[in-house]
DNA sequence: TAGGATTCTTGGCACGTGCTAAGCAATGCC
DNA sequence: GGCATTGCTTAGCACGTGCCAAGAATCCTA
């Protein structure tokens, strides 16, 4: 700054001032200042910025960078954030950074407040952190009464597909999901609630599988392996979804014909044309605001109670899901080659 | 640090050669600090550090999170990195955050070398880095004399695929990209080139599309509207060949059966069960060692020149890949229900 | 022209850490 | 007992910036 200030023949602090836009400086000061940093390219230490401020105004995520989900929830925040005049540090995870390698980074870093995706509640650092700052546990319930949580509505979002799928006149209506954090159960939870409601607590039919892909085609594998197929299956993930509606597909079980198939998450996977998934919207951007919602009050207002926020969802319905087949033709059997 | 040094009853100064685990501090001295540490949570301040050290050992990397093989990368850069004492700054490019912004804030952290997906070259803060820092593009052959390059050997990759289909039988090679950065253009000349080579240069057949999922359909319809299907369609991408195998697979095509299909990358997805897809293996974190190494080299050596670096390609063959279906039965026409 | 108001500029300290050099106590040696 | 040596501790400066308060320059008014 000072090679800034030697060529545009001012202070040090007239380009402190300029650079901050702050009042002062003259329009010739300003212009002259303007036309050194630019010659020099001169980019502040962020560094010494931070250190020097009273606030840091960072929040930090803590994330998986391969999940599709968190990595849109990430770009979401990162917009939001800027408009807050907030900075983001992100903090991935990885199989050798730990919940308590990233959080300890995230503190070195002086953020001010922290978001979690699927953390280790025993980690040290987390609960030093959440001891000091807001901690805001992301994409599932809290189990802990001093962290908000923001995640997307499941019983809501299960509700929409079962009542969907009834008024299409379905009644076996299977769930492929169950296992993966707190969310896998809990969402599984949130189907059998919904079925129950629905008057359809006899039909209730869990595979339990996990989110990913694999997943999916595995829980296909074992309802082809059935005498009877259900007459639609509501996959927890868009990604279950698809390698149901795949793996049918190739063992020459039509979709949405013979089976109605749904996707959890309404990304860009479910409206890709080949698989035309209904699902369940869950709005990364929704998300993204209401976690950096959340930040702020507790940091505007610390003495405020930690919430849990569930996001509203809607249904995105697509062309996997149609009228149940009829049920005198006594249940499908699979046909065809199957891959 | 001062509260640290308090609480153990000796100056701050001993506390930080205690963190450094440099030689002086005796061992009452230490345990005393780290009892200190502990019960305060202390954690440095990284914006103190980093201002303080002569070099940050910091080297940034701009890519889009959403990109997978983009995020894998980053996953094994933080592990590679973190083993030569090295940090990371990350910095994603969304729709608000371009090559200017991000390459500014990089600057602004210090980073002693870059690493940018997809940049655009006409960022002049890009401009300013190149000049002072080793610079490396990933993912695509360097046109900048001035910057290294890190990137697959496409050349070699469909040079594997188009041989190991000749030897399966093929003739009717298609191929399915060519569109997007500089990558589309370059994949589809080593794929002419292929071909050329092994003799079947009146055999290119070109389908213009992009590297995402959509572009596959798109170039699958085009082919199933054709009188005539090649017996072999090459995906410039593992999501156009996963989306060329699930439209075929729709429409009654069998994969391999009736079409070999494969695809670029051999992610997650080819690997999956129901895509089972042929593909040249692009080693995220091959790359990602190479691009280490050549910031690493440049920093060591400042006046060594810029390199491009191909990394090898292997292919991985699985089950999408079979024998040319026979030319006597004088062409396939789709048949059953085009989804 | 003097005095005050206004506009612009700058001296100097602080942020939290790393590191050099100096200080201090204990011990060994002659 | 004096002096060097060793082991441990600490005083104090520097990193690059923001900001307060004080200084300098200009303008306006009487």
């Amino acid at each position: 700054m000072s090679d800034v200030a030697r060529l545009a023949a001012v202070s040090r602090q007239t380009v402190s001032l300029v650079l901050r836009d702050a009042p002062g400086p003259s329009a010739a000061s300003r212009t002259a200042v303007l036309a050194a940093v630019d010659e020099l390219g001169f980019q502040a230490n962020t560094s010494a910025q931070l250190l020097r401020q009273e606030r840091t105004r960072l929040v930090g995520v803590m994330f998986e960078p391969r999940i599709t989900f968190e990595s849109r929830f990430v770009e979401c925040l990162l917009e939001r954030a800027s408009r807050e005049r907030l900075g983001v540090v992100l903090g991935p995870v990885t199989p050798e950074r730990t919940t308590e390698v990233v959080v300890r980074e995230l503190l070195g870093h002086r953020v001010e407040a922290l978001g979690c995706f699927n953390p280790d509640p025993s980690s040290p650092a987390l609960r030093t952190a959440i001891s000091r700052l807001p901690v805001v546990w992301l994409g599932e319930r809290s189990v802990d009464e001093l962290v908000d949580a923001v995640h997307s509505d499941d019983v809501a979002g299960l509700r929409l597909i079962v009542e969907h799928l009834v008024g299409l006149g379905h009644r076996d209506i299977a769930y492929a999901g169950g296992l993966g954090g707190r969310v896998g159960p809990d969402r599984a939870d949130a189907y059998r609630r919904a079925m129950t409601e629905a008057g359809l607590a006899d039909c209730i039919d869990q595979l339990p599988v996990g989110f990913r892909e694999e997943d999916g085609a595995a829980a296909a594998r074992v309802l082809l392996a059935r005498d009877h197929l259900p007459t639609a299956v509501i996959g927890c993930s868009d990604h279950v979804g698809a390698a149901l509606i795949s793996v049918f597909s190739r063992a020459g079980v039509r979709v949405p014909e013979d089976v109605s198939v749904t996707g959890y998450d309404d990304s860009d996977i479910a409206a890709l044309s080949y698989h035309d998934l209904t699902a369940v919207r869950q709005d990364a951007d929704l998300n993204a605001a209401e976690a950096l919602a959340a930040m702020m009050r507790r940091l505007d207002n610390p003495d405020s109670e930690p919430r849990d926020t569930a996001t509203p969802a809607t249904l995105t319905i697509r062309g996997s899901t149609g009228t149940a087949r009829g049920s005198e033709d006594g249940g499908l059997r699979p046909s065809g080659h199957v891959g």
